[in-house]
RNA sequence: GCCAGGGUAACUCACCGGUAGAGUGCAACGCUGAAAACGUUGAGGUAGUGGGUUCGACUCCCACCCCUGGCA
């Protein structure tokens, strides 16, 4: 009965491999509509580390409301959604992300047009695709700050042998090394007095769904991130990375991101140029007292020295960007469900045979 | 040419008379309210070359080759 569930495209690959671009063309085609599935693009603040299509001036392109709640950016004439949602100081999880993705796709379908849902982030994809039961327990900081302290004082083996007390089939999804993973299982088991295992479970599919993911060659992807960080750069990055930092000091999630965790260390050693070890924490209120990346009338040495650094800081976000990609290779490997295509040729056919 | 230091895994280096380690890199893998997050695993070296001492050398000695710095 796969057939009377509506339908869904999705444009996965991984990052800097051009789904974008693709997404777009065919929505163009097929009169579609976009859905982001990115959770660096969800935040409003952060534009060129994550690569977010942003609407054209030129073309007079821009926000629009949608049945009065729903908000969409208009780019290149394709409503995008789930873009510049909310504030970097707010929190935002998968789970809020499937809620509103599927109220969106459900409207898209209303409209009877096509949703395409393009991203690189893969729980968000795969949450809408197996249609992830995800357990009711929203985040409790408290509760978590409490047992990241219980683990600093009694060690990981504690709390993971008090979870699986709870859950044995914990086991199957928890490594013990993994402190995060513990303590989210933890917080379900105690918030619901259930064990995590059984409540984790995939609902019955919502869609029927055509996987299209790009592939690319490995060598030549590579080329292309590093391509793409040079072009941020030129694009302005190392400002909009010290903006940010000035006004979110000691934010989890500029914590967190490629393209602007790589900085932390380079801006904070521009201050205190006798002290080598750039002190992560103290980052934010050394930052908004820095003129520029660059000050003017540094001697040329120290200046070549910064230039130095931020080179380095440049090859780490390269690297850290190809391990990003690697492994969002890596998670989608083994999903048989996915077709992977070349070109765009390829893309059209395949989704005007899903369409028909 | 002389003096000094050095040549060990792809890179930076550690060890040192009993046939080699680390960090980085590279590769593979896991994941259900932080996921660009958070974790796990693996493959790489006939120790510059040749000789000597020794039961035994990457480690000590000699020669040669190469690199770096200084002096000419």
């Amino acid at each position: 009965m796969q057939k009377q569930l509506p339908k869904l495209i999705i444009i996965l690959g991984p990052t800097a491999s051009g789904k974008t671009e693709l997404g777009i063309r065919l929505a163009k085609k097929f009169d579609g509509e976009i859905i982001s599935a990115d959770s660096r693009t969800i935040y409003k603040e952060m534009d060129i580390g994550t690569a977010k299509p942003r609407p054209n001036p030129a073309l007079f392109e821009k926000e629009l409301n949608m049945s009065g709640r729903v908000q969409a950016l208009i780019i290149q004439g394709i409503p995008h959604y789930m873009i510049d949602i909310v504030s970097l100081n707010q929190e935002f999880t998968v789970a809020q992300f499937k809620q509103r993705a599927q109220k969106i796709i459900s409207d898209i379908h209303k409209r009877k047009k096509i949703p395409f849902l393009v991203g690189g982030t893969m729980l968000y994809i795969q949450t809408l695709v197996d249609n992830f039961t995800i357990p009711r327990v929203p985040p409790d900081t408290k509760l978590r700050k409490k047992l990241e302290s219980i683990i600093t004082r009694k060690g990981l083996e504690h709390v993971y042998n008090q979870l699986i007390t709870l859950d044995p089939g914990a086991k199957d999804f928890v490594q013990y090394q993994n402190p995060r993973r513990i303590i989210r299982a933890l917080e379900v088991c105690i918030k619901t007095k259930k064990p995590f295992s059984q409540l984790r479970k995939k609902g019955k599919p919502l869609f029927n769904t055509l996987q299209i993911g790009i592939y690319t060659d490995r060598e030549k992807l590579y080329k292309r991130i590093n391509m793409r960080v040079d072009s941020m750069v030129d694009k302005g990055l190392i400002q909009e990375v010290k903006n940010l930092y000035q006004k979110y000091p000691h934010n989890r999630v500029l914590a967190n991101t490629i393209c602007y965790q790589e900085f932390s260390p380079y801006l904070s050693r521009g201050l205190h140029p006798r002290n080598d070890k750039g002190v992560k924490n103290d980052t934010s209120s050394v930052i908004s007292q820095t003129p520029s990346v660059f000050p003017r009338g540094e001697r040329d040495d120290k200046k070549g020295e910064r230039e130095g650094e931020l080179l380095k800081t440049i090859e780490e976000i390269k690297k850290n960007t190809r391990h990003y990609a690697r492994r969002q290779t890596t998670w989608w490997k083994s999903d048989k469900r996915i077709h992977w295509i070349q070109n765009y040729t390829q893309a059209q056919k395949l989704v005007s045979t899903f369409l028909r």
